[in-house]
DNA sequence: AAAAAGTCGTTAAGATTTTGACAGATGTGT
DNA sequence: ACACATCTGTCAAAATCTTAACGACTTTTT
């Protein structure tokens, strides 16, 4: 009657980050053909110290090998499990602007496993407009796509003024995450996920790096 | 013989993400026509500690009244000052594929003083093609753009396998920061400032999220 | 004019995250 | 078969980040 959990102590925000991209470049390594990576590799490699990466992968359910470091294609296999990447995830993209399509029409996105199953928008001149295989339909409909579709994952690409109220239709048509690209804050209940990708306070970040240099 | 820092003991990266939010929320009551805002306002509605706010403004060139808040008009120009956003900032965007397009054609960019001077791409059937305003231009001239017009941030939307390559021609042709949207990870020398904002990597940070609740 | 209430700035306590250090394991060379 | 070198996993120290607490100041109320 146990479960088989033993990595389920959860992870720290910042463990998460690193894990995504121990992932890339596992992955790279896996197309090179090695077999073999090491935590003093991977920390070279992502600009990271020894110690962190070893850390970090204590909280996988998985182990390496003294003297020759992890094996790339089952930690590969552990953290695309951790992290979802072996699911597909049904998602809609809110907003049929430049941005929007760009994402609906990413092939990125796609080949990892996210699935734009629809793109949608308030401006009637945009909805019935093609945005490749995709035809933009009314936000108005947002709720019969989430369940008909079984949508996990909205995509919030729109002006910052409407960013919460798309967030909370999407909410309350059962979205179980949220990925706001829009510049504003945006507040969703305890059970929804919420993760920010905001380009223009990304370049905000780096200005004042760049400025305190 | 004193400078006027007061400001400058460098903030924790944490600081400065939750500055580019403080921003936005002080825009946002300015628009609304208020004049003040408490810690307690912006922790609310950001969904921090009154606490944190109060320390993380300590940081600035600046400060509240008691009884009163801070004086929105006067937080809004200190956090530009520190964030760069009070300045005109020329980029190039690399990568003429739906994303690169997508952010070279970005209104709210424009809006927030990123001009986007050149796209550019390897890819001899985009280049000559318009992308907006722009012209897409070949990669081989990415240095006498960036001297030329004085470019000091390079957004790369280019698929994984060349961001480190365009990254360098980048960095040699003398941008002082880098945005990666590639979802590789990319080192840059030390004089140099890099943001990620990958999205793919935040996706995957999501589906964790939503899988561990 | 005194008391009450609301807010800031700052200190330090508490929590979290990162790093250093080292025992134990595994492979390599002689 | 032994010594040596190289890794991992883990613990604990160090560093960093967040939060609570409280004195001081300002406005409002009585």
């Amino acid at each position: 009657m146990e479960k088989k959990q033993k990595t389920t102590k959860t992870m720290p925000p910042s463990v998460v980050q690193r894990l995504t991209r121990y992932l890339t470049q596992v992955q790279s390594r896996i197309k090179q053909g090695k077999e073999w990576i090491s935590s003093n590799e991977l920390a070279t490699e992502l600009g990271l110290t020894s110690s962190t990466v070893r850390q970090d992968l204590s909280y996988l359910d998985f182990s390496g090998i003294s003297k020759k470091g992890y094996e790339v294609a089952k930690l590969q296999k552990v953290l695309m499990g951790v992290l979802g990447a072996d699911k597909e995830w049904k998602t809609v993209v809110i907003g049929a602007g430049n941005l929007g399509r760009a994402i609906a029409l990413h092939g990125e996105l796609a080949r990892r496993g996210f699935v734009i199953a629809a793109i949608l928008d308030t401006d009637e001149r945009k909805v019935g407009k093609k945005a490749g295989p995709l035809k933009v339909q009314h936000l108005r409909d947002v709720s019969r796509i989430v369940k008909k579709d079984k949508i996990d994952i909205g995509i919030i690409a729109v002006p910052a003024v409407a960013a919460q109220e798309v967030a909370d239709k999407l909410v309350g048509a059962g979205v179980k995450g949220l990925l706001n690209l829009s510049l504003t804050h945006i507040s969703v209940p305890a059970g929804v996920s919420l993760i920010d990708a905001r380009m223009v306070a990304s370049l905000l970040e780096l200005t004042h790096s760049i400025m305190s240099k």
